[in-house]
DNA sequence: CTGAATCCTGTAAGATACTG
DNA sequence: CAGTATCTTACAGGATTCAG
C-alpha cells in the first residue's frame, strides 16, 4: 500500500455507490437480475445494470444468460469477487461496531 | 453485516473520493494542513479542508490549532480513525494483488 | 499557513418510456 | 424478464479570490 495510484484504483470500485452491495448481495451464489433489484433498496434498474457491467468488466463477477423466453440471467462472483468479498468483511465488522459511534461523534460535533 | 442501511452508511466515508486517502497519510502520525495537500496528489485546497472536516465530525480525525503566526493546524487519527484505518488494511492488500488482475480483465473485456 | 466564500462545470444518477 | 434510450436535475468538486 505504498502506491497512492493503486490505492485509488480500488477506491474506484469500492467507493461505488452500489458495486460493494451488489457483491455483498452474491456472497452466497448467483442471484438474477430482478432478485438483486428487489433485495437492494432504492436502487434503480439502470444503476443496477451499469454497475453490473463495470463488476463484470472488472472480473469480478460473471454474466450468465440463458436463451429461453422470457430471458433468464443471472449473477456470479467469479473468484476474484469472492476475494474482494472477504477482503471488506473487516470493513463490514468494523461499521457494525463503530457506527455507533460515529453518529454520536456526529451530533456532538453539530451541537456547536 | 445482515443490515444494508448499516453498510450504506459506512460506504459514505470508505466511497469518498478522499478520506481514506487522508486517513492513510495519516498513520503514521499527526501531519500539517499544506504537508497533506502535497502528498495526496490532485487534491484541491477546497476538497481538502471539506474531507477534514468531514472526518472530524465523523470523529475519526482531530484538528488542533496552535495559535501562532503563522497559523499552525495539524490533524491526527483518533482511535476509531487507527481502527478504520487496521480495516481497511487487507482491502488495500487485496488491492496490491488483483489490480493486474483488474486490468487484465477490463483489456479483455473491452477487446470485444 | 490555513482556511472561507463564490462561481461554474461535468457528471452521476433518478424518472420515465420503450423493446426483444 | 432484463434490459436500452432519453431526458432532466442535483450535486460534487475544480478554479479562483479574499482573509485572519
Amino acid at each position: 500500500m505504498q502506491d497512492p495510484c493503486q490505492a485509488r484504483e480500488v477506491l474506484g470500485i469500492v467507493g461505488d455507490k452500489w458495486a460493494l452491495l451488489i457483491v455483498r448481495m452474491l456472497k452466497d451464489g448467483p442471484r438474477r437480475f430482478t432478485e438483486l433489484k428487489r433485495s437492494i433498496d432504492g436502487i434503480s434498474q439502470r444503476m443496477l445494470t451499469v454497475t453490473l457491467r463495470d463488476l463484470e468488466r472488472d472480473g469480478i463477477l460473471t454474466r450468465t444468460v440463458r436463451n429461453v423466453m422470457p430471458p433468464h440471467v443471472s449473477y456470479e462472483l467469479t473468484t476474484m469477487g469472492r476475494t474482494l468479498r472477504e477482503a471488506t468483511a473487516p470493513l463490514l465488522d468494523w461499521s457494525i461496531e463503530h457506527l455507533p459511534h460515529i453518529d454520536a461523534a456526529r451530533a456532538a460535533y453539530d451541537n456547536r
